[in-house]
DNA sequence: CGCTTCTTTCAGAACTTTGTGAAGTTAAGG
DNA sequence: CCTTAACTTCACAAAGTTCTGAAAGAAGCG
């Protein structure tokens, strides 16, 4: 509650920048979250990931987000946790008060998708196994072989195409 | 359920090759498909694509899959057209028959993968979006921005990587 | 031209996932 | 040390998916 009203569509642009119509805002917070569900992720971690996304600090406190997205304080917890474990956001505790607050950072993606190497690893384990339980000389075994190759292949290149994200950022937007 | 009975440890290796086990194959298809599971797919396309992959020609028809799945024609048919939509299988038809048969090939991921890239286009759309409803110059616009930045540096990169491997795979396995 | 075989579609049942309310847990502040 | 504020966890209810059986729809073959 505490926002629906919508204060009679405000006269006077609140600070500074348009930016503060939560209307605004929220639109492009549920239009984004729908494209990131149609990708797989969870609807809940979606919606909360694109109010961060959308916040002016990155920031914000678990109260906010129930807000923000009328949701209960406990889809607030999961999805929050659902993030923090494959690394979309981060958790910290506002020092002097039992709040916690939750950061996007700017780089965040680039962490996201190191994660995606612990499923890759995982992948790769499944795939040799198959190679030597199925015999590297029959003709399914070479088919996975050539497919762990791929992994390989791409593990190695996500990782030099991440050191070239950093630079390529740095020159762009300076060290945020 | 389904493995236990193991048909007595058949003595004789059937052609050549110890490959033709079916419970040794049925055991890298589960094992396979759980993780391609654990990374989002749902779990039918998941075991199709598995066992797929770990035949011998890298074509099943629709009673062969049903067959070895354990599953109705229906939940095959659910599950390839799944696979097709985001380029996993093809399906080609036998001449003179109404069978169809389902294929994976080796570079199989390469077009997934590329297919991947139209998602990541309607991201950009959204974020694009999102940069103008909420300000250029605001903080929440910036972080966007950036975020913006990164997929289409990504995109690029993907498709240099690519390239990369198609050179890669064929100095290594010769052309498939 | 009708029969047979293979695939798809449809409606329903079973299962899994997801979100809520309420109780429980931890920690600041008086 | 008790109170109060914030977050988490648990059990349950709601919603959405996913698989099956059955019937309908194509396509070769006699």
């Amino acid at each position: 509650m505490a926002e629906a009203k919508a204060t009679g569509r405000s006269p006077e642009p609140a600070a500074r920048g348009a930016e503060r119509d939560p209307e605004v805002v929220s639109r492009f917070v549920e239009h984004f979250a729908a494209q990131l569900v149609e990708a797989g992720l969870p609807r809940m971690p979606a919606r909360v990931f694109a109010a961060l996304l959308a916040s002016d600090t990155g920031t914000l406190t678990s109260a906010e987000l129930g807000e923000r997205l009328k949701i209960s304080p406990a889809a607030v917890s999961g999805a929050v946790r659902y993030l923090a474990q494959v690394h979309m956001v981060s958790r910290e505790r506002e020092p002097g008060s039992r709040r916690e607050r939750y950061r996007v950072r700017g780089d965040q993606w680039y962490e996201a998708l190191t994660n995606r190497e612990v499923i890759l690893k995982r992948w790769e384990d499944a795939l040799r196994e198959g190679v030597t339980s199925l015999g590297a000389d029959t003709p399914a075994g070479r088919r996975l072989a050539e497919t762990l190759a791929f992994f390989e292949f791409l593990q190695d290149e996500v990782a030099a195409m991440m050191e070239r994200w950093r630079v390529h950022r740095e020159q762009t937007f300076g060290r945020g």
